[in-house]
DNA sequence: CATTAAACGGACCGCGCGGTCAACTTGGTA
DNA sequence: TACCAAGTTGACCGCGCGGTCCGTTTAATG
């Protein structure tokens, strides 16, 4: 029984925003190795702070996770309750890889991709990915052959892809999205020569 | 004028090739944050016998990045001579993929890929990769508006997909090849909405 | 064999990292 | 306004890294 702790303090709340932030912009410049003194730094906070909001830099990690998932789970629901079954396919995973090209934070899913928290946001948004794709399954403008677990991994290839190419259109990543919807279509598809694979 | 050096020693060449082995199953291990301690332990070498065949970490990088790029490219060649264009393209992709399930050393060019014999390889593979697919292209099994450089990119994403699935099957990464090679196809191909890339 | 340059090994160096801590500051409350 | 727990800070710690250096070993040569 959780006693009402009194809530936070206004400077811890901003402080803690601010945190968030900034550590997203490191690692989207340096990567991984973004160190934690320059998180702080950019946030115009002391190192100590960070390790008040977050016990450890996987702890940052997986809270900048949760809150990118959570953003493209919300955007499956209202893409269910609005778009036609074709539309919601196409328009999710467009709205995925924009918010990569935006920011690439793709990697830190290496890092804190099997924290419980993390995995519970991941869950929560492939239950989404699995409603979108079965209905356009049944629809026919999806092949019968794939799974909203393919589709979860498809999802973040087509920025992949176009990260390799240096000082690359922003708009490249679509090129290959293309590529990969036009194999999603029913029509002309040759049969998958490996099973659906399952998470966990 | 480099004066004909006299031949390097036995042992060290013996050494060279066991730092190369030792360095690749070490990276494909722990990431390119595997330690040269570590990799020259693997190779029962000394950590000063590293530096002396290798300047740098980054140099040994190269090195092996190069040897990989060498070895794909050779095999295209191979294609050109013997195989139909379909099946070259196929097979190409194939071994590709191939390649790198055994052991994905990708992350390697993020730390080496603007040095200039890796550009080198790389320049050589993509060259081969041109001519696989110009020919497919002209035989009408690949869409019209897909380059190499397209297929280049495009070669590594199945198995950054499959990666990642914890235990996958090692064969996962066909299932997405075969995704990737319907997009291809010329049948039913919508039009690609960003232009085709080009490397520098 | 004797000779020698090439190759080897591992102690050593400086650095920057993630994480800790104790002194200090501040927002909320009665 | 006086109080105090919550919050902040930056000096500090231990560690493991990439890279250096030099005394020792060894393969090749005549």
């Amino acid at each position: 029984m959780t006693a009402a702790a009194r809530p936070p303090r206004a400077d811890a709340v901003r402080n803690r925003r601010l945190l968030l932030a900034a550590a997203a912009d490191e690692f989207a410049e340096h990567g991984l190795d973004a160190s934690v003194a320059d998180i702080a730094r950019r946030a115009g906070v002391g190192k100590g702070t960070v390790f008040r909001h977050f016990a450890t830099k996987d702890d940052l990690v997986a809270a900048i996770l949760t809150d990118r998932m959570d953003e493209l789970h919300h955007r499956g629901e209202e893409l269910l309750a609005a778009a036609d079954a074709a539309a919601a396919l196409h328009e999710f995973l467009t709205a995925a890889a924009g918010q990569r090209q935006e920011r690439d934070l793709s990697f830190l899913a290496e890092a804190a991709g099997s924290m419980p928290e993390v995995a519970a946001a991941r869950d929560r948004m492939t239950g989404t990915i699995d409603r979108i794709v079965d209905r356009a399954r049944e629809e026919g403008v999806l092949r019968a052959d794939i799974t909203g677990t393919d589709v979860f991994l498809l999802m973040c290839a087509p920025n992949y892809i176009a990260g390799y190419v240096p000082d690359a259109s922003p708009d490249l990543w679509r090129r290959y999205l293309g590529v990969i919807l036009d194999g999603l279509r029913p029509e002309g598809a040759r049969p998958l020569p490996a099973e659906a694979p399952t998470l966990a």
